[in-house]
This record gives structure tokens, sequence and C-alpha cells, in this order.
RNA sequence: GGGGGUGUGCCCGAGUGGUUAAAGGGGACGGGCUGUAAACCCGUUGGCUACGCCUACGAUGGUUCAAAUCCAUCCGCCCCCA
């Protein structure tokens, strides 16, 4: 095992916090393997980058030879983690939970190490809890102290409800990390509250204090917002390895430093090599971007898939050439048609009026001759078996429908 | 238990009984410029083969020639007092 400054060299790459930092040095000291804990939400079977940034660092821990052990939220979920929101979260369903958590876990091994996970429900331990001891558990809390979370007492001066069984989330969070005797716990910076609670709660029972590790939100595509499918700006882990390299290719430049160091398996040394190229103008940020764009790629499929993805894309915006796969569109076709309808039934556009729209904008072409604004009209044979473009990614070739 | 407030298009948020498909902002989308980045500029943003028609302002019913705007009931959310 690494001694405790060259493992730290790697914990601390991309982390927001560490609190305390000493703890953890000690800790790791010890030379034991240490026991680092993941909780997850089975809300969002779909997992994207935002999700795998906490999975990546646990990978690194895991390579440096400890322990992870991931909590699927299952009890938890039951309440629906407030944090972050402005409103109480509908709670889940035994039923979905279920299926979500399978999903979940299936994703996360794209990332981390089987044979060093341990993977355990919170039902386990927080479902045995009886009335009695719900109640020993909340003494160990006070009201003020819980108030102290900023989305709670900003809800509360706003006037937003509160359901009294939020206020029991930190709690229940907290009792996880006793339930396993954690050492590290992770989590985003919204979360450093709860890993706070997970930290006194330990102490007050007499253990040795899990040291938090907070790491930042991951900003989406659109370089503001936080990664979330609700923004509609994720990279999903399941995207195509095509649609994967072109998302990040559309990230902001600023934000490339991030995501090198939390969606990347690169080595550190190699990530600030390259922080330090764009940094003093060396190193292209095109040239940087798909280099990161490959990398992950790579992480969740293959290079040679990578390769494959920047041909298309390069196909695509570079040489502005049709993709080599065009999906068919099997639409009717009567002698005289109306082009709306045809761009509606193909998919292409959300609606007939849609359609209009993107044509008087001049955002459709019929094998690449943009269409005039205000024709709507085509006879049958300038358009079947041609590709129309809609905007910039948007293709089909349209065929008749037999019937 | 009592009193008060609020509910608008993807989101936030204006809104005088008619000229409101509904100001403004955000987001999103299209075009330009580029490195499919950012910034910036222009445009679009309910549906319909469309100078017209239809559907929309929490739900239902009513007043009116006319209602998002007035009334009644209901549903949701919030505040204050006890």
């Amino acid at each position: 095992m690494p001694t405790p400054a060259e493992q730290m060299h790697v914990i601390e790459s991309g982390v927001a916090d560490i609190v305390p930092k000493d703890a953890l040095v000690e800790k790791l000291g010890s030379g034991r393997s240490l026991r680092i804990k993941l909780g997850v939400d089975p809300t969002a079977p779909d997992l994207h980058l935002g999700h795998a940034v906490p999975l990546r660092k646990l990978r690194q821990f895991q390579d440096l030879g400890h322990q992870v052990v991931l909590i699927i939220g299952d009890f938890t979920a039951l309440i629906g983690d407030p944090s972050g929101r402005s409103t109480t979260r509908p709670a889940l369903t035994r039923e979905q939970i279920d299926v979500n958590a399978t999903t979940y876990i299936e994703q996360a091994y794209k990332i981390l190490d089987p044979e060093r996970t341990e993977m355990r429900r919170n039902s386990e331990w927080l479902g045995a809890l009886d009335f009695e001891a719900v109640l020993r558990l909340t003494s160990r809390f006070t009201v003020a102290r819980i108030m102290e979370r900023d989305d709670f007492s900003k809800r509360f001066a706003e006037g937003i409800g509160i359901s009294l069984h939020e206020l029991l989330y930190p709690m229940a969070q907290a009792y996880d990390s006793v339930a396993i005797e954690a050492d590290v716990e992770l989590g985003g910076t919204d979360q450093l509250f709860n890993l706070l609670a997970g930290r006194e709660l330990m102490e007050k029972q007499g253990m040795e204090p899990q040291v938090c590790l907070t790491l930042p939100l991951l900003e989406g595509t659109d370089g503001v917002q936080k990664m979330s499918k609700s923004y509609g700006n994720y990279i999903g882990l399941t995207d195509e390895p095509g649609d994967m390299f072109g998302k990040v290719m559309s990230i902001p430049d600023e934000l490339m430093p991030k995501y090198y160091r939390l969606c990347t398996g690169l080595s550190v040394d190699e990530i600030e090599a390259v922080e330090t190229g764009l940094k003093d103008g060396t190193l292209h940020p095109n040239q940087s971007k798909r280099r990161l764009a490959r990398e992950i790629v790579t992480l969740y499929y293959s290079s040679s898939a990578a390769e494959g993805a920047e041909e298309a894309f390069d196909r695509l915006f570079k040489a502005k050439e049709l993709p080599e796969d065009i999906p068919d569109a099997l639409v009717e076709l009567a002698d005289h048609v109306h082009l709306p309808a045809i761009l509606s039934a193909a998919g292409l556009v959300k609606s007939n009026g849609d359609g209009r729209r993107m044509i008087d904008q001049g955002g459709v072409k019929i094998d690449g001759a943009p269409v005039s604004a205000g024709v709507y009209d085509l006879e049958r044979a300038e358009i079947e078996g041609c590709v129309v473009q809609v905007g910039k990614r948007r293709f089909a070739r349209i065929l008749r429908a037999e019937e």
C-alpha cells in the first residue's frame, strides 16, 4: 500500500473538501484497509457522469486498497432526500426502488471493482428500528442543529413547507455510518451537512468518527446547472459512444479541467500536465477536449469505440458531411406532400407548426439543400428517398411506408 | 378551531371584462460567427395544409353580447392567531 502522502495526492484530486484532513491522514497511517461509504438514492435509474463522480472517487480508494461500502438508500428513499430541493419530494414505492436499485448497481459496476465493493441496503438496519430506538436516536439531535442546514432554514424562512419526516433524513443517513462503521463518507458538497451529522452521531456513540469528503457538483453540458436529467444537460453512462463524444465536446472550455479530474481515469500527474498546458496555451482547447471525450468514451466503452465516435464527429461537424448511419423514417407519402407533416411524422420536429418554423428559419435541408422559407408543399419525388436534416443533428432518410 | 393569501404557457412572473395565444425574464430551439465551446448578433417558442379556425390561464358550474379577469362550490399550496 502506498504511503499516506502518496495516497492523499490521489485522494485530494478534484475534491471540494475533506473534513478534517488530518484525521484522514491519520487513518491512512494506520495501514489498515479503510471502510469508504457512499450512500446512493435509488431514485435515478439512469446514471450520468454526475453520479459517476463519487463512484470514480470510490474507485480510486479501491485501487489504493480500501474497502468500499455502497449503501442503497432503499429505506431513506421512502423519505426522499430533501437536499437542495425547494419542495418536498415525493416518496417512492417499494417496487420502483427495487427496480432502480438493480439498474443502479449494474451501472455502478462499470466503474467500481465488484470484488472490493460491499453492497448494502439501509432497510437492513433502519427498517429494524422500533419507535423507541427512533426516539433515542432523535434525542441526539436538536432542532436548532437540524435547522442549520441551508435548505431547511431557507425553506422555513420563505414559508415553504417542510414535512416532519424530512427532518429525519440527515439522522437516518447518519445512522447508516454507525451501522457500517464508516471511516470515510463521500458526497457532493450539498451533502456536507448530512455527512457531518454522521460524524457527530458516531462520536456521540463513542465510535471513531468518519471523515467527510465532499466532491464538487458537476455542471452539465450547459456549463451552468448541475448535471441532471431534468435539466436535459446530462451525459448518460449508457449514451451511445457518438452521443457521449458529442456531448462532451459541447461542454464549455472552462469545465475541462474539472471533467478531467472528476470523470476520467487519468493519473493525477497527467491531468495536471493537461491543466498547465491549457493555462499556458501550449495545448489547444479543442485538442484537449477531444482527448477528454475520447478518454470518457473509452472508459465506458472501448478505445475503438472512442475512435469511431471521433471520426463520426469530424465527418458531421468538420467536413459537414452526413453521418454514416442515418435512421430510416417510414412515412406515408401521397403524390403531393406537406413537408411540415412529413417532418413531424418522421419525428424530426414536435409538431407541424414546429416544422413550419424550422423551415422558415432555414433549419431544414433536403439532401443538403436548404428549403426556402414558406415552401411547405412538395411533390413526392422531391422527398422520397432523400435525407432530410433538421438543425445540426437531426437526420432521417424519408422512405415511403408500405401499406 | 379561527382569520387571511395564493394557483397563469417548459419554468419564474405581469395581467385593466372586450384590441390577450396572454407583457417581461429565464430556458430551449433555429440561423450567423466559431473550435458543434463560451461570448455576441438575429429570429422562433399552444395546435391545425393557417391572413382563418380550434384549444388554453387549478377543477366544475354560473353572471354577461363578451371573462384569465365578476360570483358560487370544490381541490391543492402557503401564512398568521389559538
